[in-house]
DNA sequence: AGGAATGAAAC
DNA sequence: GTTTCATTCCT
């Protein structure tokens, strides 16, 4: 942050002058790392793996000259003199994959989402590859070492303001996982410029991007009565229960998806969506996929029929593993374990839901006017997300925030209730009726969407297959 | 300020 | 084994 990050448009700031400056012209034949570097790493020891590859070719080569200045790093405040680590490998390899744009900001500008793609490409990448960098890091550290020869790191490990330790989770539902993996995989062809962005454009014609779900972790009694009786001792508790993808800049404008969690709090419902009646579809559906890497059963998927008979007025709730959050020790909770176990004899049947929102919402004309054409399906697939929709839907959501498991209530558990369909009744339970459905369930006055819900009646429907109308 | 990746280094 | 912090820059 002292140093002088080169950037125009930024004011220079005096300085101790800090660049990684490998010391070397990376392209030069004498760096002083072990191996020659005008020999490429492939030439240099690779089996006859690589077809279709130049035997030179080098998916990323670093640039021309690699002394980085450094920018004000993360505008996070250090003191003057401080000395930032040095950079590993991974570090190296992304400064070097931002900078020469290998993926155009065309096709994505978000770092999180960069960051995912460079990581994807670095998992990819040809092991000799790899080394490059590694080299590089290892000459890094030499020049820092050489620098700063006193320099130690030092994690603070006093970061959590005052004593309230917020700890910070890898959580956040998946972006467009599917896309990230695609384009890193593009890269690791060779593919690059405009080939590249053509081949992602026409993955974004077919893709139909999965828009992510997010429930809370299951909240099982006893969580829930340490919850409420204890003043949040973890205050990591409300989190965020839907989330949306946001896998293109083109996809983020259509739905102003923003990657952040859209909600943090238990929704309330409009007035509007109260009086809309809400039927609950039980719609069996098994994908045998869904199930092979199941991790965790708080990850639900929202995912669109792409298909011309497609109901708006429809939802399917899928089941999907989620790359992300193995499961904590929080939730290897014995009624995870049910859940787990249960899932493994049957996957859930996911459940859709016809909210009949919409019946005032018109859908995009390309829907109606062709709706078999794949790419309009892609172009505006998800009308649910979009501006159009927005705040009705998201109601409608709402009433979808399964919050609270009620897999540990006996009650559920003897009634063979598929367990998909328990956490859709967990719904919109407030917290009196949630505390009542725990002791019993004949007591409960479960709600849904402000109605009283009737139990029996529904868990027949479920049972049954029939919709169920409030 | 957080997030997204990986990895070195410190606890 | 867990946490920090290197990079980047957008939200």
């Amino acid at each position: 942050m002292p140093a002088d990050r080169t950037r125009a448009n930024r004011a220079p700031v005096h300085g101790p002058h800090i660049t990684w400056a490998v010391p070397v012209e990376p392209n030069s034949s004498h760096q002083n790392i072990a191996f020659a570097t005008n020999v490429t790493p492939i030439t240099f020891n690779e089996p006859p793996a690589l077809v279709d590859a130049p035997p030179e070719a080098i998916l990323f080569p670093p640039p021309a000259e690699c002394s980085t200045g450094r920018r004000p790093a993360h505008s996070k405040k250090k003191p003057e003199n401080h000395i930032p680590r040095p950079p590993n490998a991974f570090i190296l390899f992304r400064s070097s994959f931002i900078k020469s744009q290998h993926v155009s900001t065309e096709v994505e500008t978000n770092h999180s989402t960069l960051s995912k793609i460079i990581g994807l490409t670095w998992q990819n990448l040809p092991h000799e590859e790899r080394q490059v960098w590694h080299a590089k890091a290892k000459a890094a550290l030499d020049e820092h070492k050489r620098r700063f020869p006193s320099y130690a790191f030092r994690p603070s490990h006093t970061r959590g303001k005052g004593g309230t330790e917020k700890r910070k989770v890898r959580e956040v539902g998946p972006k467009d996982v599917k896309r990230c993996e695609k384009i890193a995989e593009l890269l690791v062809e060779g593919k690059k410029g405009e080939e590249l962005d053509a081949a992602i454009q026409e993955f974004d014609r077919t893709h139909v991007p999965e828009v992510v779900t997010r429930f809370e972790a299951p909240l099982t009694a006893r969580m829930y009565r340490r919850s409420s009786s204890e003043p949040a001792p973890d205050t990591e508790e409300p989190k965020p229960f839907l989330q949306s993808s946001a896998p293109s800049p083109r996809s983020q404008r259509i739905r102003a998806a923003s990657t952040q969690p859209t909600r943090n709090t238990t929704p309330s419902l409009s007035p509007a969506a109260l009086s809309t009646p809400v039927e609950l579809v039980p719609e069996h559906f098994y994908d045998a996929s869904l199930t092979s890497g199941y991790t965790q059963p708080t990850e639900y998927s929202f995912a669109q029929k792409a298909e011309p008979s497609f109901n708006f007025n429809s939802f399917l709730f899928e089941e999907a593993r989620s790359p992300y959050d193995p499961p904590t020790p929080a939730s290897v909770d014995n009624s995870v374990d049910m859940f787990c176990h249960n899932m493994s004899q049957r996957p859930p049947a996911p459940l859709s839901i016809n909210t009949s929102f919409s019946q005032e919402w018109n859908p995009p004309s390309p829907f109606s006017s062709s709706p078999s054409t794949p790419q309009l399906y892609s172009q505006q697939s998800s009308p649910c997300m979009s501006h159009t929709a927005s705040a009705d839907v998201e109601d409608t959501f709402a009433m979808a925030d399964f919050n609270l498991d009620a897999f540990d209530n006996p009650s559920f558990d003897h009634q063979s209730l598929d367990m998909t369909h328990s956490a859709f009744l967990s719904s919109e339970f407030d917290a009196l009726a949630k505390e009542s459905a725990f002791g019993s369930l004949d007591q409960s006055k479960p709600q849904l969407a402000g109605q009283d819900l009737d139990f029996s009646a529904f868990m027949s429907s479920l049972q049954s297959s029939t919709p169920y109308t409030i």
